[in-house]
This record gives structure tokens, C-alpha cells and sequence, in this order.
DNA sequence: CACTAACGTAAGCATCTGCTTACATAGCAG
DNA sequence: CTGCTATGTAAGCAGATGCTTACGTTAGTG
């Protein structure tokens, strides 16, 4: 997970993969669509797939690469680990004792 | 979303916001289990307050933190969001794609 | 008041990181 | 082969970041 997090956690990486979400795009027309120089962009592509983050295919010279959502499913997992209901329970309690601090009418 | 991610994308962090998961604790309970120092915690815990992950409260000269889990909704929907269906049948696509290229001629 | 406890904040430092320019490599056409 | 296209890689630089030590601040106690 710690890749993958540390990959997502720059915004130019998460427009990258916004981009190439939907269609398999080559590393060219990914860069073409951002005011950085072409290697700043091969970079990043090489941190995402080392993050698991995107899949690369070759055809040519061309390098393609798509978004490969699973490598995000570690960080789901973690996070939906914050959602449980004892932390609900306790998130209410804590709504409920700041309206009480704000004198608030319910 | 910005700042909540970049606040968990730091291990150490992480490593906080597990602690006071589920009981509220103090700054200096908090420091006291890590090796690095109480300022180096204090710093951390006020990037997770301003990214929304902690809530922090008073008492004395005492600073109580606790999780915020809704902090993370935002990047929760993020995520969900590589994982709506027409991903999940692209990826299919590229799966099948993948064994074709393992020998299934077709 | 002075003194202490529990913090946050400021300043500086070493390392990491995203970017650039320059160079190397793979594939293909002539 | 030569040349061209598409791309990755190396080296270096400026800014961000996590850590440290030193200092400031707030709340309680005598």
C-alpha cells in the first residue's frame, strides 16, 4: 500500500491517472496533455507502475499504458477500516458533545 | 482531498491516526511511542488537523486527539470512483487481452 | 508571585522529490 | 547500414519535508 499511497498523493500522478482511466493511452499523448516536459512525465509513469497503479503494454515503439484500479485495493482496505461502526459510534458522540459546547438548541 | 492525502501518504502518520483510532489520547501520550521527538509528533499532529483526520480537544495544559474518519470521505469517493463498473469491465477486457497473449490464439 | 508540566512554534539541517536538459536505447522505414 | 520516432535514463538543481534543538506559551500549584 505504501507505494500506491505515496504514488496518489501527487496531484500530477492522479491527473495521469485520471487520464488513462478510461482508455489505454501511450506515453506521448499522456504527456502531450500537460505543460511539463516529456521525461517529468515518463517518471512519473514509471512510479505508477511500480506502485501497481497502471499497466504498461508495448506495440512498436510505442509504450501504452491504462489505469489498473486493483493496485488500489489495499488502500481501500485500509481505509474502509476507518468506517467501522465503533468509529461511527464514537464520531457521533463527539457531534454531540460539540453542540453541547456551542449551546446549541436540539 | 488534497491535504488528506498527503497527510496519510507519511507512514509515521499513519501510525498516529491508528493510535488514536479508537481512544483518545494526548500529545505527549502519543510521542511517548515513537523514538523521535515530542516536536516532531506535535508537527505531525498539526498537519492531521488541518487536513481534518484528528479532531483535537483541551483539558488543561493536556491536547486530546481522536480520529476523524470522515476526514478521509473525500478520498474514499476518489477511490470509489476507479472502481464503477465500466473500469471493472475494461479491466475484464484487458484480462481476457492478457490471456490471449499467454498462448490462446484467436 | 515563582515554578513546573504539557504543549506548540521557530530556525536550521539533511534528505527526498519533481523538474529540467542532455544522452541512450528500441523499433521501424528507406 | 542511415536516419527518424517514441521513449526511458542520468545528472543536477530548487523547493518541499521530516527531523532536531532552542524557545515561547498556557494552565495549574505552591
Amino acid at each position: 500500500m505504501e507505494a500506491a499511497l505515496r504514488a496518489i498523493a501527487e496531484p500530477r500522478r492522479r491527473q495521469i491517472l485520471e487520464l488513462v482511466r478510461e482508455r489505454e493511452l501511450s506515453a506521448g499523448a499522456i504527456a502531450s496533455q500537460f505543460d511539463v516536459t516529456r521525461p517529468a512525465i515518463s517518471q512519473h509513469l514509471g512510479v505508477l507502475k511500480e506502485a501497481g497503479l497502471v499497466a504498461e503494454r508495448r506495440n512498436g515503439t510505442q509504450r501504452l499504458y491504462r489505469a489498473r484500479p486493483q493496485g488500489l485495493s489495499e488502500l481501500k482496505a485500509f481505509l474502509d477500516g476507518f468506517w467501522d461502526a465503533k468509529l461511527e459510534a464514537l464520531q457521533r458522540e463527539a457531534e454531540r458533545e460539540e453542540r453541547k459546547k456551542h449551546g446549541k438548541r436540539n
